[in-house]
DNA sequence: TAGGGTCATTCTGTATACAGCATTGCGCTC
DNA sequence: GAGCGCAATGCTGTATACAGAATGACCCTA
């Protein structure tokens, strides 16, 4: 799951989630990035304690993952606080992940890929072109191609026939702003917001027709590209924020 | 601290580890790496309760941190085993490596790097090299060598001006054979040992040149050659591991 | 008025007790 | 003899109590 962890994690929030701890992370997460706590300064655990209804036991186990995941730093006298990063920051997490979907690229392509796979990331590719044909980009449809473009991603880290190298992306992507669908919301209230879809989508093409043709530099080359969409799609953020349709964008600051 | 994690730790625990939970993940790594928890079955906390003396709970988080790490496997069910790596994984993880630091030599040439961080990295080379030129290569030598690589690398990440590139990279580089320095000691044993030293320096001059004369591609192409180095040295410990000179190698098994 | 020191408060780190769950072993049944 | 079910045991997840440390405020002094 590579990309905007909401989705799947409301879907496990409805079906309910098993452990305290779970539980405590995945409110926590909404708390930062629906900027409900304060950014920079210490978090008390219990504060939080009373805000989540639970002991401090599993908060404290929500707060050592949040802090692994990126979300929270960890303070030199214990504790954590609410992470802030510079665009500078965010722009290197999308340069990152660009490099290690690159990496899963070519690795994909020099290693060779079971035929299934490439039936399915096809699937999935003739989905998202159904999708920008048939409909007029309502948010139902948008919220469609997030999934379907972060189904399409996960499908590409697997091609690479790596764990380590999965697990790695899933880190890279983890943050939502990094993550491949992390900005894609800001093309909407954008006139020209079906245009860089279909830019990513061709590109999309390439890189499976890479993969298939086991053009390896190619591949690679061409996700690197790709991610430069996200970071176009960065200063569209930036320059009309709105954490409605990008989450967690008010935890980019100017300096600090 | 991006190589070998031992040298510094040990220093750490010689000026006496802070906390406890620090102190459990210490001893569980070197137990980890010495093979004296068995690989696959379940760790039982309470067994390290009685074998570390301390409560469950610092043994806990220790558990938490060595999963993150990657040296532990997280159940299904709860708890956690000691993790087995497949040659493939270990060679995917130097590959990953070896192409995080190429992105970030990239970065560093690209955006530039302040002459006193050049001069430092140039220092240490110099010192690598008179380390090769004076001693017969012996354990403390060899050592050495390790300790100043690994200063070299760390320098590198540093170059590249990025915190969230840094960070990656000493995640990648946490288990002890994706390390810069995890299998420098099979060489030891090998009649041409300072050969590949002196090639693998070759490629320390090199990127260093390319990085100040702001080659980017170079520089980048350089770093990710480089760690074929140790994919080669990977090669090696598989023929004839020896756990004593290269810590972990029992952790790779022929097939999972 | 500014700086330093001390005290109080609050938080984190740790230990331990308890509950729910999974797993394992045994016995019963087919 | 094999398979299923049940019970018991051990484990993890959680809650809470306690100790040490860090932080902040307040007061005293220069």
């Amino acid at each position: 799951m590579p990309a905007l962890t909401f989705p799947i994690q409301d879907v496990e929030a409805a079906e309910e989630a098993g452990t305290q701890s779970v539980k405590a992370q995945q409110r926590l997460r909404e708390l930062i990035l629906a900027g409900h706590l304060p950014a920079g300064s210490r978090i008390a655990e219990l504060a939080l304690v009373e805000r989540l209804g639970m002991s401090r036991t599993p908060i404290r186990v929500a707060l050592m993952r949040l802090g692994q995941e990126g979300l929270l730093d960890a303070l030199p006298g214990g504790g954590y606080a609410v992470r802030t990063f510079s665009e500078h920051d965010v722009a290197d997490a999308i340069e990152l992940r660009g490099t290690l979907e690159g990496l899963a690229a070519r690795m994909a392509a020099e290693r060779g890929v079971s035929p299934v796979l490439l039936q399915e990331a096809e699937a999935c590719l003739d989905q998202i072109d159904q999708l920008m044909h048939q409909s007029g980009l309502d948010d139902e449809a948008f919220s469609e191609y997030v999934r379907l473009n972060a189904n399409f991603h996960r499908l590409l880290s697997e091609m690479a026939g790596s764990a380590v190298l999965a697990r790695e992306i899933e880190r890279a992507s983890s943050l939502p702003f990094a993550s491949a669908s992390g900005f894609v919301g800001v093309q909407a209230s954008k006139p020209d917001a079906r245009d860089l879809l279909v830019v990513a989508q061709h590109q999309h093409r390439q890189v499976l027709q890479a993969i298939a043709q086991r053009e390896a530099g190619r591949a690679e080359a061409l996700m690197r590209e790709h991610s430069r969409i996200a970071r176009h799609n960065l200063g569209l953020a930036l320059q009309n924020p709105q954490p409605s349709v990008t989450p967690g964008v008010q935890l980019i600051k100017n300096k600090r």
